[in-house]
DNA sequence: GAATAGATTGTCT
DNA sequence: GACAATCTATTCT
């Protein structure tokens, strides 16, 4: 990144940052974007993990096709995104990655914003040691699977309160937001093509850019 | 570098 | 039985 840098990197100096539920009672779009720049933190058994975010995506029903709450499908997997805003959504994808999501707008709306990407910030050797990697390693938690997995995020966290517990966002670094469509929701015909991924422009954990319309 | 197949399971048709 | 908000290894140019 440039050379911002950041009041502290101990677990209290993350703690005093902590969002709070009004970060979260927006538009979803509004909160996609707000989220790039925002630091994500995991104060794990394990030590503290924590990373930046750039790069994120909007995802909302029940019109949105591209959403689990499509039509307003509200089963034991999506009641998170039914509830108030500021918990955790957390689903299994592809039957081996987890992705994580923040729920977003009033309760009963189910919009999330998924986490797509962060860069590193703390815990490099924890989150090396979870991905059999190297640490410094861009492809440590250059996508949605990758983050969850050097973070230690896993379903445990479903419907965790962001507000409260071990696993939450705090304030961080501005930063420049660049658009495009959502990736991998191809079959969401022209949801599909709605420009609500964010990411910051020109950071290199920003997981690859694919051209729009083919897979 | 780009394209492709395989992994693996919860959810829905 | 199909398919998914993905990742990785492998096989090409």
């Amino acid at each position: 990144m440039g050379g911002r840098s950041i009041r502290g990197t101990r677990s209290a100096d993350f703690a005093r940052r902590r969002l709070g539920r009004s970060f979260y009672e927006r538009a979803v779009l509004e909160v996609a974007r707000e989220c790039l720049g925002k630091i994500l933190v995991h104060d794990s058994p394990e030590g503290l993990v924590a990373g930046t975010i750039v790069e994120s995506e909007a995802y909302r029903g029940p019109e949105d096709r591209a959403a689990h709450s499509y039509g307003g499908r509200r089963t034991k997997r999506t009641e998170a995104m039914f509830g108030p805003a500021g918990h955790a959504y957390v689903f299994l994808i592809y039957g081996l990655h987890h992705n994580f999501n923040v729920v977003a707008g009033s309760e009963g709306q189910p919009h999330a914003v998924l986490i797509r990407s962060v860069e590193p910030l703390v815990g490099l050797e924890l989150m090396a040691r979870r991905r059999g990697l190297d640490p410094n390693r861009v492809d440590l938690t250059n996508g949605p699977g990758k983050l969850t997995k050097a973070l230690g995020i896993s379903l445990e966290h479903y419907g965790a309160d962001l507000c409260r517990g071990s696993l939450y966002l705090a304030d961080g670094p501005r930063v420049r937001t660049q658009r495009s469509p959502r990736v991998g929701v191809d079959y969401a015909g022209s949801w599909a093509t709605r420009p609500w991924r964010f990411f910051a422009a020109g950071n290199r954990y920003v997981s690859t850019t694919r051209r729009s319309g083919s897979r």
